[in-house]
DNA sequence: TCATAAGGTTACTTTTTGTAACTTACTCTA
DNA sequence: TAGAGTAAGTTACAAAAAGTAACCTTATGA
């Protein structure tokens, strides 16, 4: 990662594009891509429905919910609608009674989780305070 | 990423353990690395922090707040006291008047601003949503 | 003596998040 | 036939988090 020297102005590069969108700081934050990639699915909730969805093929709203151990109705039925929007996971409603609706991850979603398990791997490798954790997780 | 059937019962491998931390899906929230990772530097002031340490050297509490563009002093000086506490950044003040603080990234937070980087290329090329919107960019 | 400066902090307001009770439409049991 | 149960959510309300704007400190220059 090259730096630029506080004082120098700010050089217009590809690369600096593709991290902010647009070179004036000024624009409407939304416009930030790597923004808008880190807001999409990595709250808390969201992450936990994912690593669940990874793991199974496919799981009902009450089961769902019951993994995702502590979320609410809610909270819950508010993340699945957004991931579904975003494309991460897909929603199956079948006409039976009660109904029954099936959630799933579509291809990028599980393709998603494979990056999460990736970032997370190079992160117990890599960042001080998860390294500090390592014992308590009992993980290596 | 294999999946395992609804109706079958959770089995504990490596893979899960890596995913959740612990096999017991009631344990605590905090108690899930990936959850950790993504919710350290996820959130949309810290990663324009990060993003812009990442283009200077270092800078000024006051410089970066014209960077961060919107910020409000209380929320990047709460933000930058997490960033140093978890290890992306380091914190430099001069014993001058009026006080000068020099913020930077540190080894860690430089690596992961490659990270950041390459998972944002990733969802452009991958997202359907992010891809939807490349034209709003003007990336590409 | 008043203004300015840097790097914050504090009291207060607004927004977001979470909680727990309720809904709908049908079926099963007593 | 009244009542309970069931799945997948909503809704009204409370709690927590985030944002806003004024203030603080120590010193220097006008």
């Amino acid at each position: 990662m090259e730096t630029v020297a506080e004082n120098q102005k700010v050089r217009i590069t590809k690369k600096l594009e593709k991290m902010f969108g647009h070179i004036d700081y000024k624009n409407p934050p939304e416009l930030c891509p790597v923004r808008d990639v880190m807001s999409v699915a990595s709250d808390q909730w969201s992450v936990l429905i994912i690593l669940w969805l990874g793991y199974f093929e496919k799981l009902r709203f009450n089961k769902l919910k019951k993994y995702v151990y502590g979320i609410s109705n809610k909270v819950l039925s508010q993340r699945l609608k957004v991931l579904e929007a975003d494309g991460y996971i897909s929603r199956k409603a079948f006409a039976e009674v009660p109904i029954r609706v099936e959630y799933s991850l579509t291809e990028f979603g599980h393709s998603y989780v494979e990056k999460l398990l990736e970032l997370t791997e190079w992160m117990q490798l890599n960042c001080p305070k998860v390294l500090a954790n390592r014992e308590r997780y009992g993980l290596f």
